[in-house]
DNA sequence: TATTGTTATACTCTATAACTATA
DNA sequence: TATAGTTATAGAGTATAACAATA
């Protein structure tokens, strides 16, 4: 008998599947969001911030439009993300060459900081986070998860929630 | 090599935590919920009436004020939940004997078809999701997220987005 | 005329706090 | 005076669509 089973032992099927790997996968992966959340705010970021960040850290110089495609993001939204890490330092927009349409993105000294800083973030919240689990167990859990992702056609790295919700 | 390593083989350890368990669980119970979301909303619900329609399920004829609390739902909040499931005849308040006060909430017979209903879509959900997990692949990964839940101190059943965001 | 980026606006969801009724 | 539930209102976050600049 698994700790999800045991609360509600005498109901029918449709409520069972409460206990499935599904609503544990949302409920357990609205955790991590929340608690990494609180973690990145210390550093006065939003979590899709630093997803950004990260992506520009990882492939730098692209265009707003070609970011704002691979994450899903409708443009004027991600004009607000810019806004936000620009007025803070952390990117910076550099014109087109030749063509004027576009501004490449790229980190600053401060946002490559600020990057560094994320990753300990990071790292901290990894591990509590999975506390209960030992080194071996992570690597399974981490391979059973990518190959959902994999199956389920995720981009790595992108998270679901800079698509539209509708 | 998994895939989710593989995507940025360049970057340094603070990029590298997105392929950590912690973003994995984020990312794909992000995705788990958007797409139960799509699917529940095909019986004209949204996930959180799926949710408090499921704990009324399991735990019938409480009054409004113990729900939201073992939700961590703000009362004015849970009043606008009941509203919509009262108004589409699942729901039923049922006026406090003798403490007039409260309202003891019930599912009507439409409510319990709608939970079979809702049943059936999270077996398909769960089957979609874990299309590349064999059984007992699934049982641990199952096995992994609900000792993490429980490390974690997570309710069974209860998803935290019914939790103050601030 | 098409494309990149921006701004203006409206909509959805949710939290805070004031309010009503019962105790 | 305290508690259960409700209503009013404001705020955050985000999408739609119009717009300006450049090609």
């Amino acid at each position: 008998m698994q700790w999800y089973d045991s609360v509600v032992p005498e109901v029918g099927n449709s409520e069972r599947s409460w206990g499935g790997a599904s609503f544990l996968l949302a409920q357990v992966g609205a955790h991590a969001a929340a608690r990494f959340k609180e973690r990145i705010a210390e550093l006065d970021l939003a979590a899709p911030q630093a997803g950004l960040l990260r992506m520009i850290a990882v492939t730098p110089g692209l265009s707003q439009q070609a970011y704002a495609t691979r994450l899903g993001t409708p443009p004027s939204r991600f004009v607000t993300l810019v806004d936000g890490l620009e007025a803070r330092g952390l990117v910076e927009r550099r014109r087109g060459e030749p063509d004027r349409r576009l501004y490449a993105l790229h980190l600053t000294e401060a946002g490559q900081q600020m990057m560094r800083r994320i990753g300990a973030v990071g790292r901290a919240h990894e591990n509590a986070l999975c506390e209960a689990l030992n080194d071996t167990e992570r690597a399974q859990l981490r391979d059973l998860l990518a190959r959902i992702a994999e199956q389920q056609e995720l981009t790595a790295g992108v998270h679901p929630g800079y698509r539209p919700r509708s």
